[in-house]
DNA sequence: ATTATAATGCTCATATTAAGCATAATTAAT
DNA sequence: ATTAATTATGCTTAATATGAGCATTATAAT
C-alpha cells in the first residue's frame, strides 16, 4: 500500500499574518490589499514551520512570536505556471507589532474592511439586518426543493442569528461560505459566477480571502483557551488595553467588570508595579503577562461528567 | 512574490480511520499493527479531501461518514525513494462499523494496544505510577542546566500529573512527544536513538504512532463540542452505549446520571418508542441521533464575559 | 423469593457566569 | 476651584451549570 506513482506538485505556504495596532486588528497583505504573503517551500528548511518563518522574517525583518499551521488545500482551479499541481498549505502567525515597511508594497490592513459584518464591537452591524439577511432570504426562498429551502433557511439562522443577538463569532468561515454559495461575495478562481452587486468588503484575489477568514475564526476560538493574545501586545499594558485588543480580535463588547475578575482568576498577568496614567481617567495599574506560566497547563475545558478516580 | 521555483514534492495522505467495537476504540491498521492505511494524491481527484474517502472506500468498501484533516508535515527524515521530498497530510476518519476484511492484511487494532497509559477508564493506569513517572524523573533529574531540570519537571507535572489526578484526557499528543524526548518510546525513523527498555505500548513504522496519537487528541477534544460521537453509533442505542463509547474515546469513566442530564439538555437525541432488553438489568428506552440537528449550532462556548448586545 | 444489574428520578452543595451598583482617582473643560 | 467626563476597581445578587450521590424501579438469573 505504497504510493504507487504519486504526481509531482509544488508547495505554497501562505501566512495570515496579525498585528494588533491601535485597537484594530490588522493583517499584512501585499498587492494593495489583495493577496496574503505567500512563499515557497523551498528544499533546505527542515520543516515546513521553520520554512514559514524564514521567509516572513525576511520579509518583514520581525521575529514571528506564534505560529500554528491553519489548513492544507489542494484546488484543481489553481495550477502552476509550470502545469503542475499546487498545494497550498497555510499559517497563521501572530507578532506583535507593526512590522517595518519593506521595499515593495507590504501593508496591514485591517481585517473588518474584508468582512466588515464580523465587527460587533459598537453593536449589531447595520449591513446585516439591513442587506444580508434579505438577500440571504431571497436566495434561500429561490429553492425549488422544500428540502434545500428548509435547510437553507436553517444554516441562515445558525450563522447570521436575527441580526440582532446570538451571534457566534467563531463561524467567521461558515458565514463567508454561505455568502459564497448565495452569490453575495465574490471570489476569484472561482468557477466564473456573475455577482451582480457584491456585498461592502474587500475581495482578494485566489481563495485568500477564505484563508483570511479560517485565520480569523482560529484566532477567535484559540483566545479563549490559549493566552496568545498576550504574543499581540506589548510588554507591559493596562487591563482596559487588553480588554481592548481581545475585542477587537473577537469583534464584541466584552464585559469590563466580569473581564477583570476573570483575568485575575486565571492568573495569567501580574502586577508590574507601575501606575499608567495616560488614560484620562483614573490612572489604571500596569501589568505584564507571566512567561512562567505553563502554555499547556492543565486546561481543564471539561464538559464531560467525570466521575472522580474513586 | 510569487513562489520562484519551488521544488517539486510528491503528497501522502494518511488515516486514521477510527470505528468502535464491543466498546473498544479501533483504529485500522496495516502490515500487522506497523502502519496507517496511506495512499497518494493522485492528479484525478479535485481536492484533497476527496481523494483521501476514494482511497479508502476503495481499499475497505465502506463509506466514511466523517473526514477531517489533522495535520500537514514534511519531514526531511523521510525521503522518498526517487529523492523527492515527501509532504504527508493526515486526515482523521469516523466509521459506523467494522470494515469487510480486504484481501490484504488491514486490521482494526484497539488503539490503547499503542498508548496504554492513555486509558484511565479503570482508574489510573498502574504503569503511570510505577513506570512511567519513575524514568521520567530520572530524565528530568539527569538535566544539568537548572533552567531545564525545572522546565522538564513542569512538563511531566503537566502531562501526567501525579498519575492518580488531573489527568487531561487531550494532551495525547504532547505525552507521546515528552516520552520520546524522554527516550522511553522509540520512533522508527527519527534521527537513530538507542531505547534501552521502551514501554509497552506498540510502536508503529516512519511517524505513524504520533500521527495516531494526533487523531486521538483531535478526536477527545472533539467529542466535547461537536457530536461527532454519533458517527460511531449504529442507528438506535441506549443512553449506556453511547455512554461506554465515550468513555472509550476519552478513556474516562462518566458519571452515569450526570451524563443522562446532559445528554437530553443537549436534545441531540429522541427516543425512537422502543425498548432494548437485552442489557441484563431493567430494559433501556432506545435513542437515535437527531440528524436534523445543525451540527453547527450555536455552541456557545463562550468563555468571555460578553455583555448583552444591549 | 432473592440477588444482581441496569435504568431513572431527584436532591443538595458548590462553582461559574451574567449583570449591574457603587466608589475612587484622574484629566479636561468651565 | 468646580464640575463634568472618563476610567479603574470593589462588591453584590441572581441565575445556571456542574459534581456527587441517594433512592426507587424494572428486568434476568439463581
Amino acid at each position: 500500500m505504497k504510493p504507487p506513482s504519486a504526481s509531482a506538485v509544488t508547495i505554497e505556504l501562505n501566512a495570515v499574518l496579525v498585528a494588533l495596532t491601535a485597537n484594530e486588528p490588522q493583517v499584512l497583505t501585499l498587492d494593495d490589499g489583495a493577496l496574503l504573503p505567500s512563499g515557497p517551500f523551498e528544499s533546505e528548511h527542515p520543516t515546513l514551520q521553520t520554512g514559514v518563518r524564514a521567509w516572513v522574517e525576511r520579509q518583514t525583518h520581525h521575529p514571528l512570536g506564534y505560529v500554528e499551521q491553519l489548513y492544507t488545500f489542494a484546488d484543481r482551479n489553481r495550477a502552476h505556471e509550470h502545469g503542475r499541481r499546487v498545494v497550498s498549505i497555510s499559517y497563521l502567525g501572530l507578532t506583535r507589532e507593526r512590522l517595518s515597511r519593506g521595499a515593495r508594497d507590504p501593508e496591514w490592513r485591517n481585517w473588518y474592511r474584508y468582512f466588515p459584518w464580523e465587527d460587533w464591537r459598537r453593536g449589531p452591524p447595520p449591513l446585516i439586518v439591513g442587506e444580508i439577511l434579505p438577500r440571504l432570504r431571497k436566495w434561500s426562498d429561490a429553492a425549488g426543493d422544500m428540502a434545500v429551502k428548509r435547510e437553507r433557511r436553517q444554516r441562515i439562522d445558525v450563522n447570521f442569528g436575527d441580526g440582532k443577538e446570538q451571534w457566534n463569532e467563531e463561524l467567521v468561515l461558515q458565514r463567508y461560505e454561505l455568502l459564497y454559495e448565495a452569490g453575495l461575495v465574490l471570489e476569484a478562481g472561482a468557477p466564473a459566477r456573475p455577482v451582480p452587486s457584491p456585498l461592502p468588503g474587500m475581495p482578494m484575489r485566489h481563495d485568500h480571502r477564505r484563508i483570511l477568514a479560517t485565520g480569523i475564526a482560529r484566532l477567535r476560538a484559540k483566545i479563549k483557551y490559549r493566552p496568545v493574545v498576550f504574543e499581540l501586545m506589548p510588554e507591559t499594558f493596562t487591563l482596559l488595553q487588553l480588554q481592548r485588543a481581545i475585542e477587537a480580535l473577537a469583534g464584541r463588547p466584552l464585559h469590563k467588570q466580569n473581564f477583570r475578575r476573570l483575568i485575575d482568576q486565571q492568573g495569567l498577568v501580574e502586577e508590574t508595579g507601575e501606575i499608567s496614567s495616560q488614560t484620562g481617567g483614573r490612572p489604571a495599574k500596569l501589568y505584564r503577562f507571566r512567561r512562567e506560566i505553563v502554555l499547556e497547563r492543565a486546561v481543564g475545558g471539561s464538559k464531560l461528567p467525570l466521575t472522580r478516580p474513586t
